[in-house]
Formats: structure tokens, C-alpha cells, sequence
DNA sequence: GGTCTTTATTTAGTCTCTAAATTTATGCTC
DNA sequence: GAGCATAAATTTAGAGACTAAATAAAGACC
């Protein structure tokens, strides 16, 4: 079954692995740190640093240090060789798709951003545009496909644990795409699938409000509300992938905000939906709701406009019960809000915070995401790491075009 | 930080535990079932099994296998040794203790339970009525105190996953008692808590409904009602522990059954609490409602009371409510429905099943536990068993007295 | 008794590690 | 600039653990 197959190769393996690990979390390491991080002899630490410089991970770093006093032996620098590939972290939303190119250290080498064609495109024109999303970002980022090691991505329908789009959800048609058998099959890349709001939290968890935080929840709130759960450091997905699918939660007091909307229109007479706008719609607002662009919202009720202060009103209890009921299941030290409602959540907090403590006996935290728009991008990227970092030596570096005087 | 550490030996650490490991699936091995299972050699899987033999952990069975027709040389059949020590698996309620003694392959070898002194028993009594109800068990399976290589204690009250007392909580004066750094310090038991309801989950995942399925939540009913939540086949604490602690939830139609019992009282003109009995209080049937022994409501129902049916039926939409909820949030293959309600659940089933579908859209399977009362000790085991099985090497078995024969 | 078959054991060789001795590269001192 | 001090790198010897191949053992069958 297990195949557990332990050679002595498996020992020089993992710690291949631990060397790689230490380099990774800092910028620069000589011999000696490694003995004390690992463990592991002088000898044994060096030998693993050439393996790992034979096979394109580690590069060794010639003029390492300021002018400091040092005595002795100068010592050789290495470092975890981030440009040995990069990693693509897409977005792929309903109507526009994100891609960021990221070196093997997360840093973001490039962006793009591309609408697709229209509401009801085809899947042969939704591949079209992220390809042509994904080289027009590969090439301002002056690389190559072969340099593609992993790529995540995030959509906005139930992905269960495997990576696999969920066939029953609504929007399934619209990501189900076959980006890896089929346009990309020729490049090899592995692809990872994941819902949007987990990516989101991973996002949070890596570099944003929750770092640190093993027990977070983050909401992504928009468009859709979908939320990402993190216990213990790890993502749930649930035994289909529904994990964390709060948009079909009927709640009380979340029905009949269509009367607010379509006074705010009589009132403030525009159109409510700026195409392509990011949206609240009936997830967040109630049942039986028109799609409003968020911004204009906000934006009416910093105005002092009574209906929007309503909306508002109304999405922030709702949220505090989402909450409330999070807390209660899954007693997550904090919960981060994200998405479209980020930008101006700051408008929500009161309510939610007021809300919260009569709701739940074990309220968590609220913080509101720092990572604007490119929390799921963000979030794909990380994934795309994650994979990487687990299955590097299974992996071959892209070798960067050798300098040729080197090789004399 | 990681001291990976990495020597030869741990390779053959890693072989022991690996064939360890296929020796606890299967009664009776070859050398030659565990090269298929391993990958190994044949000279290592001997070199590792001596080992092992040699340690304690595998005895070799001298008359292996029925007259079969064999050719060549007989094999050596190795077998692990579930008698190399035992586990205790203790359920710690308010009012009483279940104390299993089990092998190294959680067969029952011992059960005992005791009840406290008085309602309200100091720490020290509770603390000498465990050890007494220990001591019994150990006693009446044969066994003395360093035969125990680790002990699972489920205690009803919020427990972290690092297996502290939340103190905050309102029970946990009565379950922090310091087993570990008082009454037992001098045996050295490993002691594990943990929560009621995670212990059942970890029993129905063992050996009841949930064997196999590793998105799984266990609804624990009676006194208090709690859920032990399992994610891809991990327990789930949150950041405090709190997680599935379902008590403190409000629901909207949990309110007022206070007349329902009150007209059963009179109806039926008897006790309703049966002392030490399995009783239902607010948590189930609602707020300000008086305890009621469960079995004396399910029986009035049975019966054809009215008043019985009505709460019957007012528990059943609750436990709906909660496992809609569940749903929603952790999305598990399959609820369980154990705890004082279980004997008799099967007259909730219908409600629950009608109202699930309306009220989640990813409903999951509902069942019945069958592993009776013994559902929270029983989890105690598997937490011991578990606690073992990931350091058995790093423990002493227990060696059994020796043949004094066997050394000539 | 001889042969066949399967298992166990032995032997030689490889890989990886540690520990200790040795070499190397640099700064500092005289 | 020669010599010394120092820390890093390398070399060497040795041990543990594995594989692969040869050899020995134990029973069944003729």
C-alpha cells in the first residue's frame, strides 16, 4: 500500500528539503547558520548546498557582506535561488480575470488585468482571453513559458479539496474551463484549482491582516459572499468543497432591501450597475434585490444619503450574523473582510462590532483585508508556492540562460 | 529552530514505524507481506522486525498458520503485540465516570463506571472517585499501573487542542482537576484531554456510523448538546477550542417548551428527573425549561402523549437547525446523532430529514450512533491509541512477566 | 534420498551521515 | 612582509542502514 520505500537517498531527501526550508526564510545564509538551524555537521551541510546548487535551487552569493570586522575564513554565502522559476496566480472571475507573475520568493514580477469578451462568453473565448491574459503577463515580466512551475487559480464556484470544480454548483459552466488538459496541457504546468474565497484567505494568512493567525476566517464579500476557512493553519474544504458557502444562508432579517435600492435610484437618479463595476447583489443585500455597484452605495451614504445608510445598516447585521455563527462553529481568532465592500468597510465595522457580542458567546476579532483587489490573485499565487515549495526537488528548475563565460 | 537532525538512524526509525504500522492493520504478517507492503528488502524487513521484537512491540507466532498446502521454506509470522501495554479511555461527566481499559488494539478489556459523591463534589473527591473507578478497571483486566502507555480523558467543557482547560467556561472548574500534574504524576501516564463531543467524533470515525468518512460531524445530545467536527479525517478545535460548541446558540424556535413539559408532569404525575438518569435540559428543548429524563419523554411519546410528541418534534427542528447550519459552514459527508437522545433518535429522524432540505443547500447524511454510552470513552481510547501509535517508539512497552523457561 | 520451492541469512558494495584532523583564506600584529 | 589567530572548508576514517546477489535452510513432493 504504503510504499514507504526508505533508501538512504530518502535521507539526503529531506534534508535537501530542511537546507531549502531555512534558505527560503531568509535572504542569505552561510554554512554555519545552517549547522545551527538544521542541526546537521559542517560537512554534511556544505555537501547539501552543492547538491542543491548542482541541481538550480541555491545560488551562492560572491560578494555577500558590508565591510564588517570579521576574522577567520571568510565564509561562502547562499540563498535560495528565487529566479529558478516563477509561479502564476490567476483570478478568474465572472466577468474580468487577474494575473500575477511572482517570483519563487512571492514578489510580484508582473500584473494584468483582462475583461472578457461579454456577459455570456463561451468557454472557448473565456480560455482565449486568460491565455492571452497569462502570456501578455508572462512577457512584461520578460519570461519564458518553461519558467512556469506551478499555477494557481481561483473561481468563483465550490472546488473541492482535489482541485476539481464542483459539476452541481450554478456557476460551475462558467470555471469547469480545462485550462490543464487542455490549452496548457503542452507547457506541463500543474494547475491548481481553488475557490476564490479560500485563496483569499490564504492570501490573508500569508501576507495580509491575518498573518500569524492559525484560525481565521476571511469573508469575501461582493458579487457574491463566499468565506474562507483556516483552522490551524490549514484550509477546509469539506467533504464536496462546499466549506465555507454561505451565499445560500437565508437569514431573518435580510429580506426586502429592494424598497432602499429603488428609492436610492428615484433619488439619486443614475444608473445603479456601472458595468463591470465590482456589485453587492442579493447574496449580500437579500433576496429579491436589483444588482447595485458598491461604490455608489458607499458612496451615498458617506453622503449622508438615509437609504444608503440603510443598505448599509442592513449588510453590516447581516454580515455580524455570518459571523456570529462562524464563531460559533469554527472559533476562528479573527475574521478579515474582503472583496468588493474592503475598500469602504471601515463604514461597516460599527455595526458589525456592535452586533457581534450579543450574537455569538465567543466573538472573534474583525479587521478589514489590506490586500485590495488582488487578495484572490494573491491568494492563487500563494497556492501555486505552496505547491512548489512541497514538490521542488521533484521538480527541475528553469534554468536561467547560462552566462557564457562562466562556462569557460 | 526545526532540527531536522537527520542521521541513519532516522531512516531506520522510519522503517520500524512504517512496518509497525502494517502490522497493526493486519493480524499476522510474513516477511514477505511486508516487502510488498513496504517496498523494503527482505534482509532489511528481518533486520527491522528483530528489531522490533527486540523493543517489545512485535511478538513472533510460533504455529502460524492452519495445514495448508505449503511449499518451501515456512515463513515467520510476526504479529504486532497488542498486549506490549494498554490504554485508559475515561468520560468524565458532572454526575459520573466511565473508566475503558483497552489493548494496544483498542479491544475492551476492562470497564467500570462510578458515580460522584454529591451533585456538587469538590475537586478533590472527584479526583479520588477517578482514580478509585482507574484502579478498579486496571485491577479487574489484570493489569497494573505501568502496563498504561497513555490515557484519554473526555471531559464536558471547552478543551484547546493542545489539550488545556479553556478557562473561561462555565463548566470548567469542574473538569480541570490536574490529573496529570497531581493524583497521577507518579506513573507518568501521558494524559490527553479533550472534549466530549470531539471524542465521540472520534469514536463514530473509528468504529461506528462514520468508519471511513472523513468529513464527519457527531452531534452529541443530552445534558448539554455539542458537535465534534472532523475534517478530512482531522478533529477541529478553532483558536480557543470553541469550535462546535453549538450550546450557546440561539435559535428562533428553540423558546417556551417550559408548558409542554409542565402538562407532561401533570399528566403523567411523576418525577421527571430520574436522578443520575440521562436527562435533556435548555440547551436541547429551549431557555427556561426544567430538566426532563430522556427516556421518560421519548417512552410518553412512544406512548402517544401529545406533550411528548410536541417536544419531540420542537427537538427535532432544533437539531435540524443546527445541522443545516453545519452544513452550510463545514459541509461533512454525514452528521451523527449520538449522546442520551441516540437510544431513541430514530422517532427524530423524520423531522430532521423533512426540514434539512429546506433549509441548507448542501444538506448531509444524517444517522444514528450505535455505539450507546459508551460513545465518549470509547473516543478516549482512540485518542490514547492514536497518542501511542505516533510515539510507540519513543515509549517503553510494558513487558509482560517473563517466561522463566524461555531464558535457559 | 533427491529435487523443488520458498524463506532466511550472509556477503559485498553503496549511500549518507558524524567526528576529528587537516587545509585554506583572511585579518591582525609585530 | 612574516608570522599568528581565527573561522570556514575540506579531507579522512568510521559507522549505520540499505540493496543486490549469492548461499543456506526447511519443509513438501516424488
Amino acid at each position: 500500500m504504503d510504499k514507504t520505500a526508505t533508501t538512504p537517498q530518502v535521507l539526503r531527501r529531506a534534508n535537501l528539503a530542511a537546507v531549502l526550508e531555512v534558505m527560503r526564510a531568509s535572504s542569505a545564509v552561510t554554512g554555519t547558520d545552517l549547522i545551527e538551524a538544521t542541526g546537521l555537521t559542517r560537512a554534511t551541510v556544505i555537501a547539501v548546498c552543492d547538491d542543491l546548487i548542482r541541481r538550480g535551487w541555491v545560488r551562492e552569493l560572491q560578494a555577500p557582506k558590508g565591510p564588517g570586522p570579521q576574522k577567520g575564513r571568510p565564509a561562502r554565502y547562499f540563498a535560495f535561488n528565487d529566479a529558478a522559476g516563477c509561479v502564476l496566480g490567476l483570478d478568474v472571475g465572472m466577468a474580468t480575470v487577474t494575473v500575477l507573475v511572482a517570483d519563487l520568493k512571492g514578489r510580484v514580477l508582473a500584473r494584468t488585468s483582462k475583461r472578457f469578451a461579454k456577459e455570456p462568453a463561451t468557454a472557448a473565448q473565456r480560455r482565449a482571453t486568460i491565455t492571452h491574459a497569462v502570456d501578455q503577463a508572462l512577457a512584461s515580466a520578460g519570461l519564458g513559458h518553461p519558467a512556469v512551475l506551478a499555477a494557481g487559480i481561483g473561481v468563483s464556484t465550490v472546488v473541492d479539496r482535489h482541485g476539481n470544480v464542483a459539476p452541481g454548483h450554478r456557476l460551475a459552466p462558467y470555471f469547469d474551463l480545462g485550462l490543464q488538459t487542455e490549452v496548457w496541457k503542452e507547457y506541463g504546468w500543474p494547475v491548481l484549482l481553488e475557490n476564490d474565497a479560500n485563496l483569499a484567505a490564504l492570501a490573508e494568512h500569508w501576507c495580509g491582516a491575518g498573518a500569524g493567525v492559525d484560525d481565521l476566517v476571511v469573508m469575501l464579500a461582493g458579487e457574491r459572499i463566499g468565506t474562507g476557512l483556516i483552522e490551524s493553519g490549514r484550509l477546509l474544504h469539506g467533504s464536496s468543497g462546499g466549506a465555507g458557502e454561505v451565499g445560500t444562508l437565508e437569514l431573518v432579517d435580510g429580506v426586502g432591501s429592494h424598497d432602499g435600492i429603488a428609492r436610492l435610484a428615484r433619488r439619486w437618479g443614475t444608473e445603479l450597475l456601472a458595468s463591470g463595476e465590482p456589485t453587492l447583489i442579493r447574496d449580500l443585500v437579500g433576496p429579491g434585490t436589483t444588482r447595485v455597484s458598491a461604490r455608489f452605495v458607499f458612496e451615498a451614504a458617506a453622503a449622508g444619503d438615509a437609504a444608503a445608510a440603510d443598505i448599509l445598516e442592513r449588510i453590516g447585521r447581516r454580515m455580524a450574523r455570518i459571523i456570529a455563527l462562524l464563531g460559533t462553529f469554527l472559533n476562528p481568532e479573527l475574521v478579515v473582510i474582503g472583496g468588493a465592500v474592503a475598500s469602504s468597510a471601515a463604514m461597516l465595522l460599527p455595526t458589525i462590532t456592535a452586533e457581534l457580542p450579543r450574537l455569538s458567546g465567543t466573538p472573534p476579532q474583525v479587521a478589514v483585508s489590506g490586500l485590495g483587489d488582488a487578495i484572490v490573485a494573491t491568494g492563487a499565487v500563494r497556492l501555486a508556492l505552496d505547491y512548489v515549495e512541497q514538490n521542488a526537488l521533484g521538480l527541475t528548475p528553469a534554468q536561467p540562460q547560462q552566462d557564457p563565460r562562466a562556462l569557460s
